[in-house]
DNA sequence: AAAAACAAACCAATCGGTCTGTTTTTGCAA
DNA sequence: TTGCAAAAACAGACCGATTGGTTTGTTTTT
């Protein structure tokens, strides 16, 4: 029929070991995000995660020594992903406005809900927040994750941070962006843990409208 | 010696039933706050809660029928407490200060001071991130905790919400108030997972002054 | 004496991790 | 190219430790 393989046995595509090694690492991380997001750190047991694989016990251990390093790839891979995203967001927002076009309003608002977007929604925000938490009592996943959480706070703020200057005898730059940051956090642990939006959307562009009056796009 | 009692026995002092069911819940409840804010929401195990409260597995079980349970009856003391704090905050405030004495700034930076203090900090900080974050994932758990989550912030928003109001087109007192509990909030995750305090007073002194050029004291 | 309060042994289920054995890929010799 | 042994990749049974929960029996209050 449809078999050009000379073998009638089970079609598998033959991979080199390094391909093997890629796809077995990714397949394991996305089934640990995805515990993670559907289960919270303590019902990410190996064995759902590798239900979810769809992986053996034995072939995980021929990559991860323990689940704390399995958990840790998982995390640095999310986290690591993140870093790069909020370099994109800088791009974005950088470009597609002409200097002084859109009033600072708008374009704050912008910035904020691509945050919003891709850092407080969904599968990223849900495993932050489990990690986050768990690190507070687990000083082993602490070490390995604090670099990581920091690097993606200083991309985070990279990515305005030098493209708005602050107005008169407003707050300095970073206090502004960790305000913004500690407000967002704040509001997507609420939708998290309530469930759907809870009019968050006017919020941000309430707080889009007070940071327009306390910040001057930078010279 | 000095053992007035008739028997040689270990002193043990007679209390009746209802004392003793108070004293055991209570020993129960404040071990199983300790236990999370230790542990986390995976490490509290009813070992370590027993442990902690040197109450046997049996005395617990003629309590209390699922771990479940005893962890919301802990949740709920815990905010229902916080709730009744709430409502000595805001008489704290409206107290002490004659009706326009202090400038606005400082009546909110006590105000914030205050909620940071009693809410944002310490135990009931570490244990409120541990059942919200555990209240993502588990829908039992959600049910029970949910209405009380809920009667905090309406008691944390009545602290406050009508001894000001809105200065010109500044945003509604609602929404304020949601982003100063959303700020607070996201600024004790940072303390909790990061350990010190990271310029945290700081930053509440600015928003103070922020909040003072949009509200003014209430009639 | 009855009931409530308490203690501790006990249990099945599940946890992370290891062990042994099989399949697939690879490097090299023929 | 083909043959083939070593190595890497993979599968699943197995293990002790720990989990939440139950059961059986003793002490204290009523």
């Amino acid at each position: 029929m449809d078999s050009p393989a000379p073998t009638a046995k089970p079609v598998r595509a033959r991979r080199s070991q390094e391909q093997r090694r890629r796809d077995m690492r990714h397949v394991l991380i996305e089934a640990t995000l995805d515990s993670l997001q559907a289960g919270g750190y303590h019902g990410a047991s190996l064995g759902d995660i590798l239900a979810r694989a769809g992986v053996s016990r034995g072939a995980w251990a021929h990559y991860f020594d323990s689940k704390l390093e399995l958990v840790a790839a998982a995390a640095e891979a999310m986290l690591q992903g993140s870093v790069a995203q909020a370099a994109d967001i800088a791009a974005d927002i950088g470009a597609g406005v002409p200097d002084g076009g859109a009033p600072a309003e708008e374009r704050l608002a912008a910035l904020l809900e691509a945050v919003w977007r891709r850092f407080y929604q969904g599968r990223h925000r849900d495993v932050l927040f489990e990690l986050a938490v768990a690190c507070r009592t687990d000083a082993a996943l602490r070490a390995r994750l604090a670099p990581v959480f920091a690097e993606l706070l200083a991309a985070l703020g990279g990515a305005w941070g030098h493209r708005f200057r602050p107005r008169g005898d407003a707050p300095a730059m970073d206090e502004l962006m960790r305000l913004t940051v500690y407000m967002l956090r704040g509001m997507a642990m609420q939708e998290a843990v309530s469930g759907g939006d809870g009019g968050g959307a006017a919020l941000r562009r309430q707080w889009a409208r007070l940071l327009a009056g306390l910040v001057e796009p930078a010279p």
